[in-house]
DNA sequence: CGTGCGAAG
DNA sequence: CTTCACACG
């Protein structure tokens, strides 16, 4: 882990007062960076994604994974994702709600940069979907979670590895006047977390995704006036991601800062959200108790652009 | 007339030959403009829109009348379509293709600038609808042509002036795989040209808009390969406008500049056609044969952006 | 290729 | 506010 020294303190701080970034508590660069709630947009050559984390028992990090939901993959390739890709130079980026079929994945780029990739749209077209691209090759690869009634909307990629399971997820938004709140909660959660179990029996499985849900108040700027009233704040859905929890899995960043404040991964395009940090924590990654040690870090990586969620990075030493 | 000394001859020359435009032989500007078919696109302020047209008995033109097929009068005006309105300033602009209901038009943009503005949206979002921006009101305005089947659309505005009346229409596009060819040319053809010819028996028509034809193979890059094929060059479509001249309506531009080519008024956003001039003469502006001896000019703004059409422009002495 | 729609988030 | 699909041209 990184130097946290009782970061359980250290993050306690007021959101009105400057607080250091997981960037500035892992990075040794003498690039300061601002919070979180007041970060001017830099280019990507300006950003650090550099880490000296480790565990707490002192292993640095050998496997960074990262998720995130870019809104549409060839937008996102169109303002730039490549790069950010590439310089990213994760083992394994998770992507969801990609919106588009395997024709429209610019494999050979990828190939190229040194990623094979493995993409599942949904039947929808223009909808949903999910992608895993990646250095080393799994073990395996499976597509949905074997119910046929939630895997027709391309929303889940499982990848074996030899340690773990990596699942990626684009969690069903419970939609505009929460008119698939049922769905989600009764359904989708019960059998998505059934799945997940199951895995868990196997072999420890790392989640990560848009789980289209802030757990807490700290998880979302305005907590009040969206409770129970937009998806994504109600409690079924805050109570699936408990009982989530409670089958074994740890919330990694919650878990490593659980007092930071304004830390989102997602900030609707309307009103000019993102300036002002109006943002929600909706994009996770949840690993099995037992790989709890082998935790660096886990991060936002919150400047980087082209989506209305920023990727979220997670460190493993495996 | 603009000196029209033997136009026939002097415009009889080979595309590959550069040959003056209108502006050229009305204007007594310095400014010397390209061909159409070479013209690299210009600013606003650079384009000369003056003119000093007059009679074949030498009056001057005193109306000018601007027709255009907008693509969307929203994104013009995004596209800086207002700029244009105002440096032409014409007495009537004839839009069509709006794209567009009443509350999307800036009102007050117009009125600030002297122009009042009635349009006519069909009942289909966002598809068809035509109008018209004046500074002098008519005496009347009336929508559709009183035949219920075509006037759901929004596709002709009649204004009646002292000395005349002008209509503006959208003739309906044939559609892809001609699918529409039949309503076209044997309802909608046939209805509209009796509405005209009925309007026609009260007072002069000026008749002005897309009418989605050709009339003949110097009316578009490539007839060979459009022939019967693209809807705008069917034999039908043609015969349509021929029986609509026969009436009594003299196509103005074709009447002045009889053997002028590669002068059009529509060009396909695909395959860069227009920096191609690969373009078809889709708009018109017809009037009635008793006006013959009013006209002044007949124009091409080829040089004007903001759709795939351009404008065009009848210079009239009343 | 581009406009506007409507669904979705 | 932005994505995408689709219709239409």
């Amino acid at each position: 882990m990184p130097k946290r020294k009782s970061k359980t303190e250290a993050e306690a701080t007021s959101p009105s007062k400057k607080q250091k970034t997981e960037a500035d508590a892992t990075s040794p660069s003498k690039k300061q960076k601002t919070d979180a709630d007041a970060k001017p947009p830099i280019s990507l050559e300006e950003m650090d994604f550099s880490s000296s984390a480790s565990t707490k028992t002192g292993n640095a990090w050998n496997k960074k994974f990262i998720s995130m939901n870019v809104n549409g993959f060839r937008a996102f390739l169109n303002k730039g994702g490549l790069d950010y890709i590439k310089k990213e130079s994760a083992d394994v980026f998770c992507i969801q709600e990609t919106k588009c079929s395997d024709k429209d994945i610019p494999v050979d780029d990828f190939k190229k940069a040194g990623f094979s990739t493995h993409f599942l749209a949904g039947d929808k077209a223009g909808y949903s979907g999910v992608g895993i691209i990646y250095k080393d090759p799994p073990m395996s690869i499976k597509d949905g979670i074997d119910v046929e009634k939630h895997d027709d909307e391309g929303r889940v990629i499982t990848a074996e590895y030899e340690d773990y399971y990596l699942v990626t997820v684009y969690v069903p938004n419970s939609g505009r006047g929460l008119k698939r709140l049922e769905y989600r909660t009764k359904e989708w959660d019960v059998d998505f977390r059934k799945y997940l179990k199951e895995l868990d029996n196997k072999k420890p499985v790392i989640l990560c995704g848009d789980l289209n849900v802030a757990h807490n108040e700290i998880d979302l700027k305005n907590p009040k006036s969206n409770k129970n009233k937009t998806p994504g704040f109600c409690d079924a859905e805050r109570e699936g991601l408990t009982e989530l929890l409670q089958e074994g899995f740890i919330d990694t960043y919650r878990h490593i800062y659980p007092n930071k404040e304004q830390a989102y991964s997602f900030w609707t395009y309307m009103g000019n959200a993102r300036a002002k940090n109006v943002g929600w924590r909706l994009d996770y990654f949840l690993v099995s108790k037992r790989l709890e040690d082998k935790m660096c870090d886990s991060l936002m990586r919150s400047q980087v652009m082209g989506s209305d969620h920023c990727p979220i990075a997670l460190l493993m030493a495996f």
